[in-house]
DNA sequence: ATAGGGTTAG
């Protein structure tokens, strides 16, 4: 090991600390007072500053900005480590931007981070979704003399992962294996967590049986976790396979770890999502009774699934509970509670509890706004939201691209389609890019206005741009150009998804089946229909529903049925949909009385599902 | 002194 070179400055050529705003848009600074201006013991805070109100952790970080400050000054130079310390309470606290300027403070003084302090800035960079940084540093601490360890690749694993590079991290992966390094449960931990948040439970799941079967095919010491099982569980409900999640959760209680309230909260959230509240409150109790305490992140979720399903006066009357139970609600759950009463269109008892936040004392954040926005905008008062959200801007609040979507959205629902076009042009004057969403929503709203033209243009703008469209934002178009009868130009566009390298999904075939059943085109509907299938693009029951709709529409009802009898076979769920094509079917000709025996066998899978 | 977990908004 190389030891780290430490040259010596007077102590007068340090700055006094001034941090920046941050990363996530605070407003102003703090000034951390330096030991030759006033010789206070605690750090000044200009009232603007936001997030160091609620964030519990900041009169720590604080305290460790104004140590590392003191020591840059000191004239013999505390250890390498004294410096880690203070970096590392900086780097826990995701302060990157503070953790770039103490690392510019160091360079000033010709400190340079050692081995530890290098990690940190890997780490740093890769949650920043800077992987290529990250692999620079690697480059760096190499140069130093030093070697990667499992710490250095686990971190870059976690980046890759957040950059959405599933492959490279799993080839990284099989890269050091080969090297004979040995992942341990953080590197499987963080793996498990990067499939997870981007859909892939399953290959997680995989995963997790072949290394506890032995079956892996590589020597490994399999030594899970209740943070890893936590990762595997949550990201397993999330995908609505809350039953595996639970196996998991037993498997895991069964090898002696213990669940806690993260753990209960993953399989709790996922019983909600899914619409089972019952149990959800039932494993909500049976963690009271095992004497772990739910917490505001515990809370939030009941009080979310209870806001989804309609129940906002109880969501209401649980956050009264959470708060006598002596939990301090935060910006989430005010949030939340506020998306609620949206969500039934409540818009003044929303607003209420808006302004009650700030009369409170609780702090506002950017998405309680964008809730709000959301509110007056799905009720049809996209004047309302648009000056809430010049009134965000005057409370200098800084607006993000959810704001902007959601807005966009409201008025091309009003049909304001021209302050739709200078609301979107206005977005980068805010350090804003927009996003596909952001796309997908100026397509669809150009569509639904009739303005084919403006969308088309839009698109072509787009792709000469440079911008790589995804496959949500091409339905979008496609769904407009089917609507209006533009079949040619949709087959055209749709030829064009596999140059584009993207893959038609049962919706994109969903909408170009819609298409040509609206255009009289039956044949070429049902081809297309098996010609996905022959793709590996199984149909769902939308898919079902459209076709259906077509030949029902058609008069063809021996075909509806032979679809019926398809999608029977192959345990799909009909709903409302299906419903009211066999409704219609029945309305038409009475002979098809008989078939009505197709449904108790539709809903008796359908009860099974259920009750599953 | 460096790597891994849960909540809201389109």
């Amino acid at each position: 090991m190389v030891s780290s070179t430490y040259a010596r400055r007077t102590a007068s050529a340090a700055k006094p600390f001034i941090l920046r705003p941050s990363e996530r848009g605070e407003l102003s600074t703090i000034i951390i007072r330096s030991q030759n201006s006033i010789p206070s013991t605690q750090p000044q805070q200009i009232p603007l500053q936001k997030s160091l109100k609620t964030d519990q952790n900041a009169s720590v970080v604080n305290d460790a900005l104004k140590a590392f400050d003191d020591m840059l000054q000191l004239q013999t130079q505390p250890p390498i480590s004294s410096f880690n310390t203070l970096l590392g309470t900086v780097a826990k606290s995701k302060r990157y931007r503070d953790l770039f300027i103490m690392f510019d403070r160091m360079a000033e003084v010709d400190l340079l981070p050692d081995y530890i302090g290098m990690h940190i800035l890997l780490n740093c960079y890769c949650d920043l979704k800077r992987v290529g940084l990250g692999f620079a540093v690697v480059g760096g601490i190499i140069k130093r003399g030093y070697k990667p360890n499992i710490v250095t690749f686990t971190s870059l694993i976690k980046g890759l992962c957040l950059e959405d590079k599933l492959g490279d991290a799993l080839s990284l992966l099989r890269k050091i294996i080969g090297f004979g390094f040995r992942p341990n449960v953080k590197t499987w931990g963080t793996l498990v967590n990067g499939l997870c948040r981007s859909g892939n439970a399953k290959v997680a799941l995989r995963l997790h049986e072949e290394m506890r079967n032995g079956t892996v095919g590589f020597d490994l010491k399999f030594d899970p976790n209740l943070i890893y099982y936590s990762c595997l569980i949550d990201g397993l409900c999330k995908e609505g396979l809350v039953e595996k999640g639970k196996e998991l959760f037993l498997e895991m209680e069964g090898r002696g770890i213990s669940a806690d309230v993260v753990a209960y909260g993953a399989l709790i959230n996922g019983l909600c999502r899914i619409g089972d509240w019952e149990r959800g409150r039932d494993l909500f109790f049976q963690m009271m009774d095992r004497g772990i305490r739910p917490n505001v992140v515990t809370f939030n979720m009941l009080i979310d699934a209870l806001c989804k399903e309609g129940k906002t006066d109880e969501a209401s009357g649980l956050l009264d509970f959470m708060i006598r139970r002596g939990e301090k609600p935060d910006s989430i759950i005010f949030n939340t509670l506020i998306d609620g009463y949206c969500l039934e269109r409540r818009i003044g008892d929303a607003r209420k509890l808006f302004v009650s936040m700030r009369d409170e004392g609780h702090e506002r954040d950017v998405a309680s706004y964008n809730v709000l926005i959301n509110g007056y905008c799905k009720c049809g008062r996209s004047d309302e939201a648009m000056s809430l959200f010049k009134e965000m801007l005057c409370n200098k609040y800084k607006p993000t691209v959810i704001t902007f979507n959601t807005l966009l959205t409201g008025l091309f629902q009003k049909g304001k389609v021209k302050d739709a076009q200078e609301l979107y042009s206005s977005i980068k004057d805010y350090d804003l890019t927009p996003d596909s969403a952001t796309y997908s929503i100026l397509l669809d709203g150009f569509c639904k206005n009739d303005c084919l033209e403006e969308a088309i243009e839009f698109f072509q703008t787009l792709e000469k741009s440079g911008y790589k469209p995804n496959s949500l934002t091409c339905n979008c178009l496609l769904d407009g150009l089917c609507k209006a009868g533009k079949l040619d130009l949709a087959s055209e566009l749709f030829g064009r998804f596999s140059e584009m390298e993207l893959a038609p999904s049962a919706y994109t075939y969903s909408i170009m089946i819609n298409g040509f059943c609206k255009g009289g085109q039956l044949e070429k509907a049902n081809n297309l229909f098996l010609e996905m299938e022959k793709k590996g693009c199984a149909p769902d029951v939308a898919t079902f529903n459209t076709l259906m709709r077509g030949f029902c529409d058609n008069n063809d009802a021996d075909k509806v049925v032979e679809l019926l009898h398809l999608m029977a076979e192959r345990s799909f769920v009909p709903d409302s949909y299906t419903a009211a094509i066999v409704v219609d079917l029945l309305s038409k000709d009475q002979s098809y009385l008989k078939y009505l025996e197709l449904i108790p066998s539709f809903s008796d899978k359908g009860e099974e599902m259920r009750t599953r």
